[in-house]
DNA sequence: TTGTACGCGTTATCAC
DNA sequence: GTGATAACGCGTACAA
């Protein structure tokens, strides 16, 4: 590896003034600048960025962490995240939580072990001990604290503007796939679908299902038909489990939108695709990601900041599961 | 931040000492092992881990570069390098490539920086001095150099299949969709799909494509269709192309299987929720990430590495859009 | 069995 | 303008 003192040796300058023309600080006169440079090209340098860190106390590497990349709304995120970051020179340190605090608590140390200088984190847990005690910026993503700095959509915005939609469609026997229990969001679309079905005063059921995971999809909506065969209006904890409803609503020959309307939630990008293509809640994820990593950034190089909390709208994206309204 | 000598000073040792008791290095007195144990856990402490990078040369941080992490072939392959990191306790830095090489280049350089110890990477240019001057051990994942090692699946076998699986269950006028030019995986299963064609004397027709993304796989399909309105098969260049195969499809009123199979590449999660659900050649991506991390964690604490060309099989899964063999 | 001192590659301070 | 040099936190000879 070639290092500072090399480059200074082959310059025949101190590590001193590469240091200064690497960093454009202090002064250092034209013509051994130019040697510097020479010699950089030459060697082909750059600069040890763990040494840099080391001595700065912090690098350029900020630390993502998501629940599961493998469930298509986080991969969103997680590009716009990167997008922006990479636009200012930082880099990721990526981790998987599977949504479980010890999992999170691991990487969240491992980050700042690596002087992480920042933190953007989607979690269950932001009001933990892990997260009071870190000393670096960090944003919440899709998830809220109190007065944390966050970006998220509306979930329970989102809920209701769900509801409101699909019975203004016509359903009549709602039944609301309850997303999992620990995960924040899933619940605040939950209880604002619910808050407008109450209101409204229809009748409504509900199925409690325990992950988004691909693999146990098929088995809520095999279950909600079975539980509830007449149900004439569907609203999902998300796009893989509407996904789901849809495909299983074809395998008993309900027409749909005719015989029951489906509303999923994100609009994945494979939503558009599917046959009939999903209405959906649509949350802006690769915006969210953008959002987020651009708050982190303010935190990082600016020492006041207006907006700490950045709320996006959710929208309904009408598609081919709902019916048109008259 | 606590450090080594604050653990030292409270423990009333040497940072030796402590250095020792953390490493598991050199002998050490079992009462002042306890009284370092102590004050690490008093203080919560844990090493700086860029001050050991620096030192020995070299992290516990590993490369991982995908060309999108949006296109859900690869948050499969990233879960699976991650499990198996993880488990070693290896972290991963993480950047999209676009399958640019420039982008690419720059991330590697950024790897280097950081003295990560390996690189996964799921590139388009193997070859490049990038990688060739890449003093430390590299997998190449989803794609293949020479004698480098890599992890992959047979694009041209999977291609082969897909072809000879459409053939036997009744197709005729067969159009592939074939991949982006640049993408070599893309153009292995392309090839292997038109040496059946060919040995077989069907024919066939071609639809260049040019990229894998969501927004523009409808445009292909819709070209597909224009173009080729009565063709019988298609085989298409990944799963999200024939999603939108099958939607068109749809739209234009052909029946699937019956009027039109469709055979896709990879299969995603979604493929098994679509309906009819998606018949298509899976790509063991899981698999094939963890595979590159327990090869690139051999590279990296063995000397002896027998096999560093892993090829993992594929197969045709067979679903609702190809019709049952008679 | 334990402690001292040096070096990893860089930046910043302070002379010159 | 430029060059020594201390310091960042850690691991390891080497000495004790």
């Amino acid at each position: 590896m070639t290092t500072i003192k090399d480059i200074a040796r082959i310059a025949g300058v101190s590590v001193a003034t590469v240091s200064r023309v690497i960093n454009e600080s202090g002064y250092v006169n034209t013509d051994t600048r130019k040697k510097v440079e020479e010699a950089i090209k030459l060697m082909n340098y750059s600069p040890n960025e763990v040494a840099r860190s080391l001595y700065k106390r912090k690098s350029k590497l900020i630390g993502l962490l998501l629940p599961d990349i493998t469930n298509p709304f986080f991969p969103q995120l997680a590009r716009g995240v990167e997008d922006r970051l990479q636009e200012h020179g930082y880099r990721l340190i990526f981790g998987n939580s599977d949504e479980n605090e010890d999992k999170e608590l691991d990487y969240i140390r491992t980050f700042v072990q690596n002087n992480v200088i920042g933190v953007i984190s989607s979690t269950n847990f932001p009001d933990s001990d892990t997260y009071l005690n870190l000393k670096i910026p960090i944003v919440f993503l899709d998830r809220t604290s109190n007065e944390s700095p966050s970006v998220y959509a509306d979930g329970r915005e989102g809920g209701r503007i769900a509801a409101q939609e699909i019975i203004s469609r016509g359903s009549k026997q709602i039944t609301i796939l309850q997303g999992p229990a620990h995960i924040k969001p899933a619940q605040d679309r939950f209880q604002g679908a619910v808050e407008v079905l109450e209101e409204l005063g229809m009748t409504y059921h509900v199925i409690q299902t325990s992950s988004f995971s691909y693999a146990e999809a098929g088995q809520w909506a095999k279950i909600l038909f079975e539980q509830h065969i007449d149900t004439d209006g569907v609203i999902a904890s998300n796009d893989i489990v509407a996904t789901a409803v849809l495909q299983e609503a074809h395998r008993l020959g309900k027409a749909v939108p005719q015989d029951v309307q489906i509303i999923g939630y994100d609009d994945t990008p494979l939503s558009s695709l599917l046959s009939p293509s999903l209405s959906t809640i649509r949350q802006p994820a690769y915006d969210m990601g953008r959002e987020a990593a651009g708050l982190l950034i303010k935190l990082i190089e600016q020492n006041k900041v207006e907006n700490t909390i950045i709320q996006l709208p959710v929208s309904f994206v009408e598609r081919e599961t709902t019916r048109t309204m008259n």
